[in-house]
DNA sequence: ATACTTCCGTGCGCAATCACACAGATATAG
DNA sequence: CTATATCTGTGTGATTGCGCACGGAAGTAT
């Protein structure tokens, strides 16, 4: 894995940013940055974890993988977030697969320091484990959304999730891997995709996907894009809104 | 919320066995023993918890509901677990509700007591963050389940599930409830459940399942069953076993 | 015993999704 | 510029699950 420097500020991360000031410090030393290609594995299935990885402009998908090969994200993180629960939960790695998709940068912290900070308390702890729930909504939400809504809702959902991680309303991103994301076959993606395309919500052409009316998006998506999403605030809105 | 006392012992819960013996008589001062019936909400979404729940014999579902009234099952917990996560990781509160599925019995928490002890870290923290993992992992199978299995599939895994917590090949459970765990109509867990009767895995009548044949329902089951048990051994085998 | 409620079987039409298949369009590489 | 690979549109048929509706069977209450 090559590492590449940038110079992203590490509290371009919400989570690294919600630190008070003594805590930041002492963790900084620790941090590393690193820049990540699209597609990139940063963790495979079972794999034991090094780093805990806080994204600056990096956004990461966690995929499920299925015997037959078939996948399914259960959930996605940004600078909103961070990558390798596991290492402070205590398994060390989980089942999941980490893919990069969006190419960016990140901050990454050791293992060692990650659980020496952690085992101290403090607000530290305090935001990782507020992050996880926020994450089990995340994934729980994931869950019930399989299950009771339709593709296009879906597919509406998903978008905005990007956006606000991405802060863009163009995205780079084939209808082929949207469907491997949603679990879905390609031609389903692409028939909701033209749907929303004739309604205005968005536009396309191979491989770039505009978000063009928001507001659109929001209705046409189930609630569980707005549940998750104050449920986030709800645990770490007073973090993040403090410190920026 | 009548309390009514039983006679269990705190130790028929398979985190508070692992506990070393010093840690565990610190707790179990604070646990207080308590009685569920079938059907009882434990918490709703958004509630305020008071309590940490272990059970012992109760088997609790946590369940998403969602605006148009429709519910799907994200999780189960019995002996192997524990209820109310959110007590420790900061959030007071879930999204989802609890719900007594099998009545039985539970040992409780006060919210102060629980977070006293986890602050300390120790053992106690530690198993309490690796059920977590473990819960997570039955969260995200869960997605993955909802998104790519049949209703047939599910529904063995559930029953597997069951059988785990429970010990005993006979369940109450309408068709009707387990389709709203499952988060599918009834006539759907009818038919499956009439196949599967036909095969000689299960047989039923009103409102009583048995299980016939293990074996044969793990094949017919998804990988997801095995995922999450296996997952589960591994982050939390190494305590259970010890104590046992 | 009779009436009522609950539980399960089943049938029908509809919608969504899947699996496979192929064609046209557009980018990329040589 | 041409060949190739990639991306999207579309069609057909099968399958699964949904919504509704009703009827029979097994408990439960009066």
């Amino acid at each position: 894995m090559p590492v590449t420097k940038h110079t992203d500020s590490a509290l371009d991360n919400h989570l690294l940013a919600a630190l008070p000031e003594e805590e930041f410090e002492r963790l900084s030393v620790d941090l590393e940055p690193v820049t990540f290609a699209l597609g990139q594995v940063i963790y495979e299935s079972g794999e034991q974890l090094e780093y805990l990885y806080f994204p600056t402009t990096v956004i990461i998908s966690l995929l499920y993988i299925m015997e037959n090969g078939s996948t399914a994200e259960i959930a996605m993180a940004g600078n909103d977030g961070l990558v390798g629960i596991a290492l402070f939960m205590g398994g060390s790695t989980t089942p999941s697969r980490a893919v990069v998709q969006s190419a960016g940068n990140a901050y990454r912290l050791r293992t060692k320091a990650l659980q020496s900070t952690f085992g101290r308390g403090g607000v530290f702890q305090n935001i990782l484990l507020r992050y996880t729930q926020a994450l089990m909504t995340q994934i729980s939400q994931t869950a019930v959304c399989n299950r009771l809504h339709s593709v296009e809702q879906q597919l509406c959902r998903w978008l905005l999730i990007n956006y606000d991680l991405l802060q863009s309303n163009k995205l780079i991103m084939t209808h082929e891997l949207i469907a491997n994301m949603l679990g879905v076959r390609r031609e389903g993606v692409s028939i909701a995709a033209g749907h929303l395309q004739k309604k205005g919500l968005i536009k396309y052409v191979r491989g770039t996907i505009t978000m063009l009316d928001h507001k659109a998006l929001e209705i046409a998506a189930c609630e569980c894009y707005q549940v998750v999403k104050d449920e986030y605030d709800r645990l770490l809105g007073k973090y993040i809104s403090k410190n920026r």
